[in-house]
DNA sequence: GAGTGGTCTAGACCACTGA
DNA sequence: CAGTGGTCTAGACCACTCG
């Protein structure tokens, strides 16, 4: 590898033009991440090998994988080897579901699907998903509950193209997290996601879903996931009950 | 430095006992930053100064300050030095806030005291800031305004003890965030915090503060924030009003 | 014991800042 | 220009996992 770029412009292009090697290496472990030629769950090749491939020294090909196991792309485990991440596992079930019961571990929701039926992208979901105004989307609807006492509604809309074959039988049938599903069986990897949070009284259909009175005080998560290249895949406008949860948040 | 740690106890106590030489450099300069031996803003000594002091090579120190610069404590500047971060800078001012207007950029926030006065700590604050029931504390109130809007009601406890000195005077007098404030008159530096999320009904006073109607839904933030060591100096309850502003969050 | 990631070193050179 | 952080290398050794 060279450590300059051939410039892809004469020199009256502006930019920095300089990109370190370790993040040359990055940018093509991330292709063969996007192009699947790693599957999530599996090893990648060890540093090691990566550093022959790449002609450069295990130091560099380490500081790329440094980073992209902190954007969660990749995990390290010592003796073992460095793995694709994957939304399958039981302890990243809940990195994008942040709410928290009031008493006790996160965890142990049932899911209830709703309904899930093809429609046409009305335009503020289309602007956000980065589609044509009614394109074919995907619409989902589901209830999670805590100990039988129903507490997030969620409604999400989903770009056809990419999820071509998506049934609520499927959905209905699938075990573990919604994610993993879009990860396994339609190739889709999210990656990270943007949340906005908004206070909203409940309408009279939502509060009839989640058993509160019309008007209860809910959280509103409008949350667009993204997948490699920042590529929008995602709109989930969820609803959540906080009288027995939270929503958590670290700042740092 | 030696690389491993004398056992504090014989070896039938349990636990790792061992610490790479990395963490425990970080250990001394997180010391260093806690008893101000570096003060916010100013620079820390050179990498290779710090590795003749620790008699370690420049990349263990390297390595050590790469995590204290990711903890958000110091702040790499290629060229200058590394700096101890402080909440005085505009660029960070809104690290903790994270409300954001439906349109346009963040800031431009003003804020006005309500009230600052000394109290006994009820049960709930004593037990949240480690304190002991009815010791003395401060209680802020105070609104901050989006273009003559009030948007925030914030409720803020601290211990007396670590504020002495601190009025309503010193408050209004002090322009810029509060926690520069905390920095640089109190030496208290917050670090982290943690948030609890809810959505409200506004009661009949904080309707009143916040122009809205009696039962409006407002967000109800809880923040926890911690100083070095994870040790509680602050709790806040935020009342958000989110009919032109959402709270941010970006998960990966 | 072989293979993996994790730490540490010493030294070279590069990019950026400011006097 | 000297001094700072940033990159890259080559090699040694350590800690962990598993057969």
């Amino acid at each position: 590898m060279s450590v300059t770029l051939p410039p892809a412009l004469p020199d009256a292009a502006l930019g920095p033009a300089f990109s370190p090697l370790y993040q040359q290496i990055k940018a093509l472990m991330t292709k063969s991440l996007q192009h699947a030629e790693w599957r999530p769950g599996e090893a990648i090749p060890s540093e090691m090998e990566l550093a022959a491939r790449f002609k450069v020294s295990q130091g560099t090909v380490r500081k790329a994988i440094d980073e992209l196991a902190a954007e969660n792309l990749l995990v390290r485990r010592q003796g073992k080897g460095t793995f694709v991440a994957t939304h399958a596992e039981e302890h990243v079930q809940f990195r994008f579901l942040r709410l928290m019961p009031d008493t006790g571990e996160a965890g142990g929701m049932t899911r209830r699907l709703i309904d899930c039926k093809r429609q046409r992208a009305p335009a503020e979901i289309a602007r956000a998903l980065q589609l044509r105004v009614s394109d074919p989307v995907i619409r989902v609807r589901r209830v999670l509950s805590f100990r039988e006492t129903p507490v997030v509604l969620d409604d999400i809309w989903l770009p056809s193209a990419l999820f071509k074959g998506l049934t609520a039988e499927r959905l209905a049938a699938h075990r573990g997290p919604m994610y993993g599903l879009f990860e396994s069986e339609f190739g889709v990897r999210m990656i990270r996601a943007e949340e906005k949070i908004r206070a909203v009284a409940a309408d009279a259909p939502s509060a009839a879903v989640l058993a509160l009175k019309v008007d209860a005080p809910l959280l509103s998560v409008e949350r667009l996931s993204m997948t490699y290249g920042d590529k929008p895949v995602e709109l989930r406008r969820g609803l959540y009950s906080t009288t027995s949860h939270y929503y958590r948040n670290d700042l740092s």
